[in-house]
DNA sequence: CCATTATATCGATACGCATCAATATGTCAA
DNA sequence: TTGACATATTGATGCGTATCGATATAATGG
């Protein structure tokens, strides 16, 4: 009944470590070494690696091995389309305010 | 460094009852003891009220008295903003795709 | 006031999961 | 191969919280 997709994204997105990784992987590829010290101290290298799998899960970070080290960045289109699918679920007289660009100006 | 409002509205959307709770007080008033008929014996009742006061705190519902039962609703304006601050804050590569309507067509 | 109905709160329990230290796996250079 | 570095996995621990039964609080009708 409820839509799986969507408690799975909000419950990756619930912990505040995890939102400051994604944070520091907003635009960016970080190896993990990178990210353990983006987050100066407060969490060590298998916590890291833990929250990366579980953010890998379900998709919402990309990763790229590149020598030794594997290079994660944030993927933004999944963000968009689960935020997408949270207003029609549970604000569906608000979504129709808020409409792709694309069905107003045609895409070239 | 991260937005307390995002990790709050996180965690209040990612359980499963609660996200039941919201699909069903989703443009409808309904008193707590209709919650529960709804939820079909799956949770009762003190779990609902707790769940309730949760959203409540997190204002995702609005909440009447109407005799000697207290009504719930849905915040979707609320949803909106959370879901738009999560776009901002995650996938700014796209947010600029999705415009509010205000901003194509001035409202008369 | 009392009885009834509706909801909230309390205390206890159990489960999920974030975190860590230790270790395993993997990757590359020499 | 060996050694060094990077990341993943494992096992253990502790904390947050979902859930329940029991009870308290609140609101209405008689």
């Amino acid at each position: 009944m409820i839509d799986a997709q969507t408690l799975q994204f909000a419950k990756a997105i619930a912990d505040d470590t995890r939102q400051q990784i994604m944070t520091h992987l907003c635009c960016v590829w970080l190896s993990v070494s990178e990210i353990v010290e983006k987050l100066d101290g407060r969490v060590n290298q298998p916590t890291v690696s833990h929250h990366l799998k579980k953010l890998e899960e379900v998709d919402l970070v990309q990763v790229r091995q590149e020598g030794r080290s594997r290079l994660y960045t944030l993927n933004q289109e999944r963000v968009t389309v689960c935020c997408g699918r949270l207003l029609v679920q549970f604000a569906p007289d608000y979504v129709s305010n808020v409409v792709p660009l694309s069905q107003i100006a045609p895409v070239k």
